[in-house]
DNA sequence: AATCGTTTTCAATATCTTCTGAAACTTCTG
DNA sequence: CAGAAGTTTCAGAAGATATTGAAAACGATT
């Protein structure tokens, strides 16, 4: 499939192939610890790493894993948003490429999480709120001292708990807040934050000084920032 | 255990055993999707829910689970700094409180999932770099061109390569730079800037009045927040 | 130093998750 | 429209993780 020029070409393409294995292997442990099954970081990472379309075949086989798993895999990535279809002219099969940006990605992973884990929570502490301190639209037909306006003496624990529900409510709304701002459709937020506030650059390179240069905010490779 | 003075003092009770064990269950759930087992993700529900210190058997009749899973659970709770061990006197028993201020325990979290799952990735990534990059302090006695100060021409691949990993690293050394000013030791700083950024306050009760006040950036309970 | 109340450990077991592979399905092509 | 090429589905197998419970360790007390 790929043409090797010579021995040195040889040696470089082995220690790719190797670089890659060793890539794709740290990042599907990374995924586990973050809920993600380790097949589907895997899959993500080889085609992060190896920056060109890869159909299905190509996964199954430099992961060695089934067809059924490649699929699944790939659809899920497709889900998340972070991989996407490619066709190929008079080649009937679909390849599969990955986001290159990783504030895209990161930005993509933390809109899913959002709305997959955080929103459904939110919800949850809403109605369990109500299951102590029912809204001003209850009916209260049956309760001859609210009719009086007289509110029930409140059970101190019950008043604490509460406030611990709404403790943690309001920290789940801010959180929501801060990533929809920084994170979503229009927003470079967290990435341009960073670089003002002087956070990129710098770190890496001043322990161990690097060929290429080192990453800037933009953390496109070269070749997909033609048009900024 | 507990004093219960009139019928409707029973029924707030119920209402917040209730209430308790539906907050337990969705926090579970949610620990599960973090990669936080879930009996644990309870464990630490309850403590927080709970507000008071609880004893290892006060927690396996509450969450029915064995002394074996209760005491791991609780151990790994210390470990991960959100819950601490307090003593009573004239009791041999061990209890145990989780820390009440949100942010607090966000900022723990924040701090201990960079430590067990970042720093690795990022040091996995610098030694797959050297696999092809290798830094300036190789030995290279045994390669005559290099010696000349020629560099091997570069494949244009392996560069392109490079420049992904190189982006990764650059964006996880990101990552931790603003996490540990934002998250670490001396700083309120998320926190902070949500203030300040005005991401606090507002949206829940725009959408929900609400009988206790808004939760504000500092979420602690008013029982602990005597002295600010 | 023996006892007692408590906590920790860990091998066996139960539970949950992921993976496989073959069949069903879909979509192109001649 | 029949057949080929490619993709998805899903029941069962394999593998990973969490849980139990009983025994060991601990440490305060007599």
């Amino acid at each position: 499939m790929r043409e090797i020029g010579s021995d040195a070409m040889a040696g470089d393409h082995k220690q790719l192939i190797e670089a890659q294995d060793r890539f794709v292997a740290a990042w599907g442990k990374m995924g586990t610890a973050w809920g993600i099954s380790r097949t589907m970081a895997e899959v993500h990472a080889l085609l992060y790493i190896t920056g060109e379309p890869l159909c299905t075949d190509d996964v199954m086989e430099r992961l060695q894993i089934s067809r059924g798993n490649a699929s699944m895999s790939l659809r899920a990535l497709l889900e998340w948003g972070i991989v996407e279809r490619v066709h190929r002219r008079g080649d009937r099969k679909e390849y599969f490429q990955a986001e290159q940006d990783v504030w895209v990605l990161f930005r993509a992973i933390v809109r899913e999480r959002m709305k997959r884990e955080v929103d459904p929570m939110r919800a949850s502490l809403y109605e369990i709120r109500d299951l102590t301190q029912p809204g001003r639209s209850e009916r209260s037909d049956d309760r001859a001292d609210e009719r009086r306006g007289e509110r029930k003496p409140p059970d101190p624990a019950l008043a604490a708990h509460n406030q611990r529900l709404d403790a943690m409510l309001g920290f789940l709304e801010t959180m929501e807040k801060m990533s929809a701002s920084f994170v979503s459709p229009a927003g470079r937020g967290l990435q341009a934050a960073a670089k003002i506030l002087g956070f990129v650059g710098g770190g890496r390179a001043e322990a161990r000084p690097s060929t290429s240069r080192s990453a800037e905010t933009d953390s496109r490779p070269d070749s997909e920032r033609e048009a900024g």
